[in-house]
DNA sequence: CCATTATTATGAACACTGTTCAAAATTAAG
DNA sequence: CTTAATTTTGAACAGTGTTCATAATAATGG
């Protein structure tokens, strides 16, 4: 055993985010744990402990991919400048909801993990890359001060986070729901006009 | 042992249910286990697993407690005749986020739980009840055709849900937050607005 | 009133979590 | 080649949900 340089801990740390979004994507989020993803590297339990502070030290890593894959889906979309703000935070909220319906379980990871310890900064940081992409088009929309384009922003990020969630866990219209598509354009277009 | 008639299958329900909504006003949903409901019963887990199906049945029956609770709740404001649809529609969403917030834990449960068997009818008919609420509302907004308004429930629905878990779990503007009654009434007026 | 039967509660046992850590294995240094 | 530093291991622990033979109690029948 103890192939001491066979790789870095910096290649430890990835070989293990990649374990576990091969999980995701084949058995979802139950399939998920510290000796799965362990055997999937062709390593044990301890190494992983040895890598990653706790459990939850791993969901994070993994979740920062997931987080990293969104901004760059959406960055794109974001700075197409020939089309204007209202369209462009219209797509981007599309494609939002579509990488949560492509990627059930990883997006389900980034928000249905209780965690204790707090959020270190530089997940944050990432996390807040991409809101401040929808928070930078909603400013530029015509008659928009600070406080309402904030304010506005936050409620778009959480509506269109409402909608995933309900429409991946099937808690939306119980019998025949309509494509989440339509939801999100729904939301986004009239919650717009109405500001 | 085996106090035959002390307590009925019904009565033991109860009795679980209560436990367990004392347990997650005391610990939070981490504190909540099939150990530690039957302790607080006066019972071990077998006798639990004597009642219930499974985990996620006990907590199955928690939740309709919950949704019970926010029913009563809910009920007055929306049938309160003397106030407009619109203004009844934004009571309602206010009086949901404020539950939410008196009463995290179960409130998280309500979402936070991972199903693996479908959710049985006498429970998604409890839903149905407080949903129908919010649409039989949005029916009766100004100039609103049967689908409008079926699609404006869900979206309301959805968007009031996601500013919850957003708020709950402080992912919503990582420094200071606006209070949630100030967003939801951000979403809820500007988005009927807009319809 | 006792014996039998039906019911109900028990808690040990199982498989699975995350987590720890002394020991073993391998590599690097002297 | 010996010694020291590092890396990997896997058994062990506490905690889950879950099962089920066994024990305890109550109801029934003679």
């Amino acid at each position: 055993m103890a192939r001491r340089s066979d790789n870095t801990r910096e290649e430890l740390k990835e070989m293990a985010v990649l374990a576990g979004l091969a999980l995701l994507a084949e058995e979802g989020v139950q399939g998920l744990s510290a000796r799965a993803i362990a055997q999937r590297m062709g390593y044990t339990v301890g190494t992983l402990y040895n890598v990653f502070a706790d459990f939850e030290d791993i969901v994070l890593h993994i979740n920062a991919a997931t987080v990293r894959a969104m901004h760059e889906a959406l960055a794109p979309l974001a700075h197409a400048t020939r089309k204007d703000p209202a369209q462009r935070l219209l797509d981007l909220a599309q494609a939002y909801g579509a990488y949560a319906q492509t990627h059930p379980a990883r997006w389900s990871l980034l928000h249905g993990f209780a965690r204790t310890s707090p959020i270190p900064d530089w997940y944050e940081q990432e996390v807040q890359q991409i809101f401040r992409m929808v928070a930078g088009l909603v400013a530029a929309l015509p008659g928009m001060s600070r406080r309402r384009a904030e304010d506005a922003a936050h409620v778009l990020w959480a509506g269109l986070h409402g909608i995933c969630a309900l429409h991946l866990s099937r808690k939306l219209s119980h019998v025949e729901t309509r494509p989440m598509q339509t939801l999100i354009r729904n939301f986004v277009t009239h919650y717009m006009r109405g500001l």
